[in-house]
DNA sequence: GAGCACTGC
């Protein structure tokens, strides 16, 4: 462990070749003295992007799609959807749709535009996402989510509310985002040829917003579209390398807090790490460290942040540091893009990341930690320029940034395809090789997710999607697995059930556990286990923390009862914040099952019919018994353990139907269920057909 | 007997 007492230092080669553009400061004191309103309108004209606003709209008028480059601070979010409804573009009834990568990115966006507008929202302004619409017919500019936008284009293929359209932070290469991308394109095209139709659509006007200097891809994809560069604004970040690489992360990232902390003037220091496990273990080094300085010196506060993390106890970062204290927070990712945190000066940068990767061979799913690219590294440095000056410190020598992947690899090169490749076959896109990708999935990827289609009955021989059980798992806002087990599951007689089980899958982890109370947790979690299997004991969970709401906003009002039920939450082990994400969705796939006329019905008590349900709809993910203990797939002959936390762990079923398959340490399959070897012969005939012996 | 970046419908 190094001393942190007797003087470990790490040297720091500065370079501000690669610096951030520089800009004054837009702080302005007379600004004192003017209404809100005034202020407003005088912030929304020093933005970078007010100059060129007529320009802006002159271009959009000329060219059916437009690249925009706006680095951080440029305003291009709030301010280009009113350039264009003040320009005309809403005139013909036509709406302006802007959409983000995250709910909170539209919905703070639309409220700040909403107010600068002097509109109330959800009338002019408004925006839509999963489980809240804040829009009326009223509304011009409609920010959301790209998701609800390929949504809404299942209903209207031509998207034909629209007059434009603005795909923001294109750059971040979400799986969403590149299905839109290619779905605009074709909306585009059909809609400026089709004008013989009743009702002639304006053309589509296309606008792609991207942060990143590249915009070549973008516009090359879209037939050589013009592109224009908007100046962002950001403090000036100063980049320091380390002169040596370092072998141990953790310990360089150690030593350069404390070097921060008492060399460097005020301001909060913010360490990008990969995950919660290391966040936890320098949390206890730094505090172990901080004793042994001087009292005066003592003044560091340390935070933790990660998603899983409760949300009470996230929200503690966006507290300021009392005078003559710093704040350092221990991230991860989630503080590059998602989350925001005022104060920050200093950045400590690693240079890591944890990144999912997917085998469509074997369907494993494994967390790796890979390289961040350069893209990735500068968007983290940005971090530290946002109230101020910054500096920006990278574990690793200036030579080994300029090995760095330009771009991080878009996330539809890494993911299971099943969902993308059931969308696009509603929307009509039968051949998805040959569908017009940004950037191609893996072929192989392609093949793996129609085969699984195919098993699950949602694509036909011809690998059109099925009438009437692909049409209805399109419709679903699930894994079509899951989508598939409701709508088995309205045979069995277990809807109700099954609606509980894909819910609470479809949300991380349901049980928080705090490393000091691993001991206590076992005794209370265990009162909800089913021996039959952890997809049993979600639904008692969900039942119970059901029960104890109704019960409690009888008793005590909804308000009353919603704070109990946190509390319930915190004494029994569960993540409040998950499980309501858990109601939510079943309260929308519910509202989707009954308007698909799907029929309601619990097998209440009687487990056989949801276990039965379950290996009728998971039959893929079935695995038998090794005579080691191990199991093997059967579907493709992998090896895995039961995950440690799953109830069958210890009781180790003959036969069993699992959710997923992990790669951390070993393969472990997690959400584990109990089965009879001989229903898989009767319920899933078209992968495990007896054989006549 | 282990440990799971982040989003989204």
């Amino acid at each position: 462990m190094p001393s942190m007492a007797t003087g470990d230092r790490r040297n720091f080669n500065s370079n501000n070749n690669i610096n951030h553009p520089q800009f004054k400061p837009h702080g302005d004191h007379k600004s004192d003295f003017l209404s809100r309103r005034q202020k407003i309108e005088q912030q929304r004209r020093s933005l970078p992007i007010a100059s060129v606003e007529k320009r802006l709209v002159e271009e959009v008028r000329k060219n059916d799609t437009l690249i925009i480059v706006g680095e951080t601070g440029s305003g291009k979010t709030t301010q280009l959807p009113q350039y264009l409804y003040n320009g005309g573009f809403c005139h013909n009834g036509g709406i302006i749709g802007i959409t983000q990568p995250r709910r909170v990115a539209a919905v703070t966006v639309a409220k700040r535009v909403a107010e600068e507008c002097d509109a109330e929202l959800g009338q002019k302004i408004g925006y839509s996402i999963r489980f809240e619409d804040m829009t009326s017919p009223s509304t011009k500019i409609k920010y959301m989510t790209d998701g609800l936008l390929l949504r809404e284009a299942l209903l209207d293929p031509k998207l034909s509310r629209y007059s434009v359209i603005v795909v923001d932070e294109a750059h971040e290469r979400t799986v969403q985002t590149d299905v839109l991308l290619g779905l605009l394109k074709d909306v585009q095209k059909n809609r400026s040829q089709n004008s013989n139709e009743v009702r002639k659509l304006n053309p589509l006007k296309l606008i792609i917003m991207s942060a990143s200097l590249d915009a070549r891809g973008f516009s090359e994809y879209f037939g050589g579209a013009k592109a224009v560069h908007v100046m962002g604004r950001q403090f000036p970040v100063d980049i320091l390398y380390t002169a040596q690489p370092e072998t141990d992360c953790l310990d360089a990232a150690l030593v350069t807090i404390f070097q921060i902390h008492l060399e460097e003037g005020p301001g909060d220091i913010l360490v990008f790490l990969s995950g919660q496990e290391e966040i936890e273990s320098i949390e206890g080094l730094v505090r172990e460290n901080l004793k042994k300085l001087p009292e005066a010196n003592q003044k560091l506060l340390i935070f933790p942040l990660f998603s899983s993390l409760p949300s009470e106890k996230q929200l503690k970062v966006f507290t300021p540091a009392p005078v003559g204290f710093r704040k350092v927070i221990l991230a991860t990712n989630i503080a590059e893009t998602s989350v925001t945190i005022p104060g920050v000066k200093y950045v400590i940068d690693p240079g890591l990341v944890k990144v999912r990767s997917y085998s469509p061979d074997s369907g494993i799913e494994s967390l790796i930690v890979v390289k961040t690219s350069k893209a990735q590294a500068l968007q983290r440095s940005g971090r530290a320029g946002r109230e101020g000056p910054g500096k920006c410190f990278r574990l690793y020598p200036e030579s080994r940034f300029e090995g760095l992947d330009d771009s991080t690899v878009p996330e539809i090169k890494r993911c299971n395809l099943s969902n993308v490749i059931l969308q696009l076959s509603a929307l009509g896109v039968d051949d998805i090789i040959g569908f017009d990708f940004m950037e191609k999935p893996d072929r192989m990827a392609v093949i793996r997710s129609l085969e699984l289609l195919y098993l699950l009955g949602a694509l036909t021989d011809e690998k059109k999607l099925s009438d009437p059980i692909g049409q209805q798992m399109a419709r679903l806002p699930l894994e079509p697995n899951d989508s598939k087990a409701l709508i088995l599951a309205s045979q069995f007689d277990c809807l109700e059930e099954m609606l509980i089980v894909v819910s609470m899958l479809s949300v991380e982890s349901i049980f928080y556990v705090p490393r000091d109370k691993l001991e206590e947790s076992r005794t209370v979690i265990k009162s909800f286990s089913s021996p039959e299997g952890d997809h049993i004991t979600l639904v008692n969970v969900y039942r119970a923390s059901i029960e104890f709401l109704e019960k409690n906003k009888t008793e005590n009002g909804n308000e009353k009862a919603e704070k109990n039920l946190r509390k319930w939450c915190k004494d029994n082990f569960i993540n409040n914040r998950s499980l309501k994400h858990a109601r939510d969705i079943y309260n929308q796939i519910r509202e989707n099952v009954e308007r698909m006329g799907l029929k309601m019905s619990s097998c209440g008590d009687d487990m056989l019919q949801l276990r039965r349900c379950l290996a009728a709809s998971y039959f893929l993910n079935a695995a038998l018994k090794q005579p080691d203990g191990t199991y093997r797939v059967l579907a493709n002959g992998q090896i895995a353990e039961i995950h440690p936390t799953s109830v069958v762990r210890r009781s180790k079923p003959e036969c069993v139907v699992f959710y997923n398959l992990v790669q951390t340490t070993r393969n472990y399959v997690r959400n584990v269920t109990r089965i009879d070897y001989l229903w898989l012969a009767e319920l899933a005939p078209q992968c495990y057909a007896l054989k006549d012996d």
